[in-house]
RNA sequence: GCCCAGAUGGCGGAAUUGGUAGACGCGAUGGACUCAAAAUCCAUUGAUGGCAACAUCAUGAGAGUUCGAUUCUCUCUCUGGGCACCA
């Protein structure tokens, strides 16, 4: 047989595969459909490393899998193209984005075809492609021409929206043109505002985050030229996402993803619920406030408004230190402004610390009970969220309570803090009664030394300070006193201050053996001098006395929350934020946090409501290569869409991709565009990628983004790979886009991946991510050369678990190179020999006896085994385990003297996924005439799967001692007594009294000695 | 700071309804084949002690639950990712 040369085998079968289109899609098909997509590639410059596709191979073998099986499989592949790196490229040679994308298109393709991937290439789309970008800007009409009906929980066409107007509204008919497009501007899913961008003056360009850096004094400028760049506010596009926060949120639920994504997703829309409360103020203005704690509301000190809040300006008017509050404002904004600038880039937002400064004569009353607080302006509070405005709590947010330090305001404790012990041996008992009491600790310090007194208690670790119960009628200084005579000895007392709060805790009494619920009053001693009465027997019997330095108090009382919250309060006075028990609250007192947030809510008038963290999108770029959006401003300031029927609206030429000066995208340079009144923005990047999935369906249709019959069969991806950087980007616009298609009716369902799964990323040797940076970049194509596509792929798939991050390792590619060498030589072997030799060897028909027929039925129990192995982990994307079975089958193989040529061809059809080169080629030479790809995927028989005689381990408290061989199915009385018998086990268990022995069926025997 | 994920030989990794830790691969050492080399094959390869049989220790650290823990619980350390004044 020929040698194995991988260059001329792979090149051979890749055309075959072409010319015989063995992996194209079937158009009209009875079978059942499946959906296998990668997310497409940026078609950059430099073209692809080793790490690009590892995401390609593994979502390819499940589509190989997937078309053996006998699915119709939709395996396509195409480009998102739009974007700055073409654009920059077309600025520095002045030549067409167009071209540089062509040029990288060509690139990218050439090194996919080489790795031998089944993608069906005639369904390839292209963002930048006019046929392609018509359908995105009609899509974008139609989400310009719907609303989100609140009641319905849906968008629907504006139309409905104007109808519903003039109906309910008397005056909205008498309106102008203009003055009803500004009210359905506010309602629109696509609508236009005001946004700060990136501005360089001196460039005369809106940069992105990535185009900035920062100068050695920290300040941002432009990584061209090192000019400063400043916020400017600009006319935007948005699209308004938020409408959908909700169910974008819950229906993560349903999907089959990452746990992770999901996470990032729902952290990244961050609902809270909570509530809008009016403060009235002295001077007719009312305070709007949001707050997820109404609870606390009692405890508020003070109110603080954005420097940025819409209505400061009424505020600050009507203060006695306008003057100085309002440079106070000027200057808090330039700082926010560069912190939200560091904050887009990924670094720190820079926390200098809270700054803020009191609006002086103006108060705000506390709905809940008339008080007058101070309101301050204060740099911590965003604008952008809630109201712009809070209540502040310090006793019960850290953020409050850091700002309320700095400025000296007061604090008020309104919520008493609970610990209930869930876990360890003073965990509540689940069915025994709770017990109350009233009870007292006491910290009490050394008489002269920075020492604090602690109890260690004997009869289990707990530690903490002096506590007690307090008698009825007993005054509690005296209670304190009195417990800390009994159990440390100590006499003469002072008495320092009290908490001004209680705390309550829920806990098992272990020498009472009780549940107990105690409401603990907190009290400070120092002692006066050393005297020490020696100690009741019982009471030495119960606990160590320990005097622990200042500073490792802390830690001694760690093991105990309350003890430690305690601690900490005294000392550090620390704020308290969880959930507890109201008090100084008036009628709310004794009600937990839970209940008095909807109760307080509803006694102010206040409004339950849910905010989110998300802000809509903005849907606009100040740049040339990216769609045109088909929006046109007519002269009397209305907009108006572009007509579908002219739709592409196509990108013009322009001469210079330069930007013009103005911050205003090229397109504002060309004349006629401007003529036309056509919207000089182009669409952001993720316009294009957020429904390609919908085109690969029907990709060359004329008359609308895909027909009705095919996305109905389609329906929607099954298998979705890619990285997880998308999971805030494209992921999340994805599923708004699919949403809205939905609602609209377009697409049949609500969500359009099914099952997500991303790839690990592949790092370099060096530890570091591949880069042209660091020079540590390996190409694929010159693996393949030297390799081969089948080893990149098979390395690939073995070198980790696919999900997880793994180095490249250069050397370790011969294992799996090695392992198709092994795979040849076996072919080989099979191939030497006459055929008629092998055909007799079919299951059923062997004999039992001969040691080699007692080999042919080991192999064929192995490869049953390895079949049901490899298609269980394919399904689960375990493909590192799925190499390494095959890896111990082909060895198995190479070893035995006889294979069965069926066996073979069933090992071939398994590889074929991962190695589809070379298994072809040997598929070919054992006689078949039609491709192994498409020839069914086989099946496992389970009868040859089960062993008869198993082994298993003997255990003497635990530690395996001794193996046993026994049938499978054997008792356990009779498995127990064989182990007993054993001679290694004897040795062990001679002389000794066996208390116990466990059998675990097919496992182990364990037997526990005394 | 908060949230999520993870930590296993020289290296990549395997093993979970709690049941023989280290599959498979790389590397390393020794051997066979060869005039020689490459390739291939065979053997050994977690650590320590021992001629050996074998024993002890070992899955980031410490505790706990259990006949038995890489797997479950708690605390801590480190690494990666996400968020970052979101009230």
């Amino acid at each position: 047989m020929k040698e194995y040369d991988h260059n001329k085998i792979e090149k051979k079968w890749q055309k075959f595969w072409d010319t015989k289109k063995t992996y194209q899609t079937e158009n009209k098909s009875k079978k059942k459909k499946f959906y296998v997509l990668d997310m497409f590639p940026y078609p950059s410059g430099s073209g692809l490393h080793v790490g690009h596709p590892r995401g390609y191979i593994g979502s390819d073998i499940y589509a190989r899998i997937k078309r053996m099986q006998g699915f119709n499989v939709l395996h396509p592949m195409g480009y998102d193209a739009f974007g700055l790196p073409a654009e920059q490229y077309a600025i520095e040679h002045n030549v067409h984005p167009r071209k540089a994308v062509e040029k990288n298109v060509k690139t990218f393709r050439s090194q996919l075809d080489k790795i031998g991937f089944s993608f069906d290439w005639s369904r390839q789309v292209n963002t930048t492609d006019p046929e392609y970008y018509k359908w995105t800007q009609w899509i974008f009409l139609q989400i310009y021409n719907s609303y989100y009906d609140a009641e319905k929980n849906k968008a629907r066409p504006i139309s409905e929206l104007i109808k519903k107007l003039e109906k309910t509204d008397r005056n909205f008919k008498k309106l102008s043109e203009i003055e009803k497009e500004k009210i359905l501007m506010n309602y629109r899913l696509a609508y236009e505002g005001y946004s700060e961008v990136n501005w360089c003056p001196k460039l005369g360009t809106v940069l992105a985050n990535d185009e900035i850096v920062d100068d050695k004094d920290g300040n941002p400028v432009s990584e061209r030229g090192g000019y400063p760049v400043e916020k400017k506010s600009m006319r935007q596009w948005f699209m308004r996402i938020t409408a959908y926060a909700d169910r974008l949120a819950s229906d993560l639920d349903g999907l089959n993803w990452p746990q992770h994504i999901k996470e990032i997703q729902k952290n990244w829309i961050g609902i809270s619920h909570g509530s809008e409360i009016e403060f009235k103020t002295n001077i007719d203005r009312n305070i709007k406030v949001f707050t997820t704690r109404a609870d606390t509301l009692f405890g508020v000190t003070y109110v603080v408004l954005s420097p940025e809040h819409t209505n400061i300006g009424e505020f600050l008017v009507q203060s006695q230190n306008m003057a100085e509050a309002s440079k106070y404002i000027r200057e808090a904004k330039e700082r926010l402004n560069k912190g939200d600038m560091n904050r887009e880039k990924g670094l720190p937002a820079g926390e200098a610390g809270k700054t803020g400064i009191e609006l002086k004569g103006i108060k705000a009353i506390n709905p809940a009970n008339g008080e007058e607080v101070p309101v301050w302006i204060g740099d911590y509070v965003l604008a952008s969220y809630g109201t712009g405005a809070v209540m502040a709590v310090p006793a019960h947010d850290e953020r409050d309570f850091e700002f309320a330090k700095k400025y000296n305001l007061p604090t008020k404790q309104v919520i008493e803090p609970i610990f209930i012990k869930k876990n360890g041996s003073d965990g509540v008992k689940p069915n025994l009664e709770l017990i109350e009491r009233n009870a007292v600790v006491c910290v009490v310090e050394h008489w002269s030394e920075k020492k604090f007194l602690c109890l260690a208690w004997k009869k289990n670790d707990w530690k903490g300070f002096v506590v007690g119960g307090i008698e009825n009628g007993e005054n509690l200084i005296s209670a304190g006193e009195r417990e800390i005579k009994e159990e440390t000895g100590y006499q003469n007392l002072e008495y320092i201050k009290k908490l001004e709060y209680k705390i309550h805790s829920q806990f098992y009494h272990e020498v009472k053996k009780q549940n107990r619920f105690a409401h603990f009053d907190v009290l400070y001693f120092k002692l006066k001098d050393s005297e020490q009465k020696e100690l009741a027997e019982e009471e030495k019997l119960l606990h160590d006395l320990v005097w622990v330095d200042k500073e490792k108090v802390d830690a001694f009382v760690s093991t105990d929350e309350d003890m430690q919250f305690i601690w900490r309060v005294f000392i550090k006075s620390q704020a308290y934020l969880s959930d507890g028990i109201l008090s100084h609250s008036n009628q709310f007192d004794g009600l937990t946090s839970e209940e008095a947030r909807k109760k307080i809510t509803e006694f102010v008038g206040g409004k339950l409501v849910t905010k989110y963290k998300m802000r809509d999108a903005i849907f606009a770029r100040q740049r040339y290569w990216g769609e045109p959006i088909p929006l046109i401003h007519k002269k009397d300031g209305t907009v108006v869409a572009v007509p579908e029927k002219k739709l592409p609206l196509v990108l013009p030429n322009v001469t210079s991709y330069e930007p013009i000066g103005t911050g205003e995208s090229p397109l504002a340079g060309v004349k006629a565009w401007v003529k036309g009144g056509y919207e000089t923005n182009t669409m952001p990047g993720w316009a294009g990628s957020s429904w390609y999935f919908l085109r690969y369906m029907d990709p060359k249709n004329k008359k609308s983004f895909a027909d009705k019959k095919n996305i109905k069969y389609w329906k929607d991806v099954d298998l979705y790979v890619g990285g997880q950087e998308h999971a805030t980007g494209h992921l999340l616009y994805s599923r708004f886009w699919h949403k809205f298609l939905y609602d609209s009716g377009y697409v049949p369902t609500s969500e359009p991946f099914k099952t997500l799964k991303n790839q690990g990323l592949i790092m370099a040797n060096d530890g570091r991510k591949m880069s042209k940076r660091w020079g540590n970049v390996v190409n694929p194509d010159d693996i393949v050369k030297i390799y081969g596509a089948d080893t990149l792929r098979i390395y690939e798939m073995f070198m980790g678990p696919f999900e997880e991050t793994v180095a490249w390792n250069t050397d370790s590619i011969i294992g799996p190179r090695r392992f198709i060498e092994k795979v040849w030589r076996i072919g080989e072997k099979v191939m030497a020999k006459p055929k008629n030799n092998f055909g007799r060897y079919a299951f059923g028909g062997i004999q039992q006896g001969s040691s080699q027929n007692h080999s042919l039925v080991s192999l064929q129990k192995l490869l049953h085994k390895t079949i049901k192995k490899v298609t269980e982990d394919i399904e689960a994307m375990r493909f590192n385990t799925a190499v390494s079975a095959m890896m111990i089958l082909a060895s198995e193989m190479e070893k035995s003297e006889n294979i069965n040529i069926e066996d073979y061809k069933k090992f071939l059809q398994i590889l074929a996924p991962f190695a589809p080169h070379v298994t072809e080629e040997l598929w070919f030479s054992l006689g078949e005439k039609k491709s192994i790809n498409i020839s069914g995927w086989p099946k496992w028989n389970e009868k040859l799967i089960k062993d008869e005689e198993i082994k298993i381990a003997v255990q003497i408290n635990g530690k395996v001692r001794a193996e046993i061989e026994i049938p499978a199915d054997m008792l356990e009385a009779d498995v127990l007594d064989l182990a007993e018998k054993n001679e290694n086990v004897k040795k062990w268990t001679e002389g000794k009294i066996i208390i116990k022995k466990i059998y675990v069926k097919g496992r182990l025997v364990n037997i526990v000695l005394s």
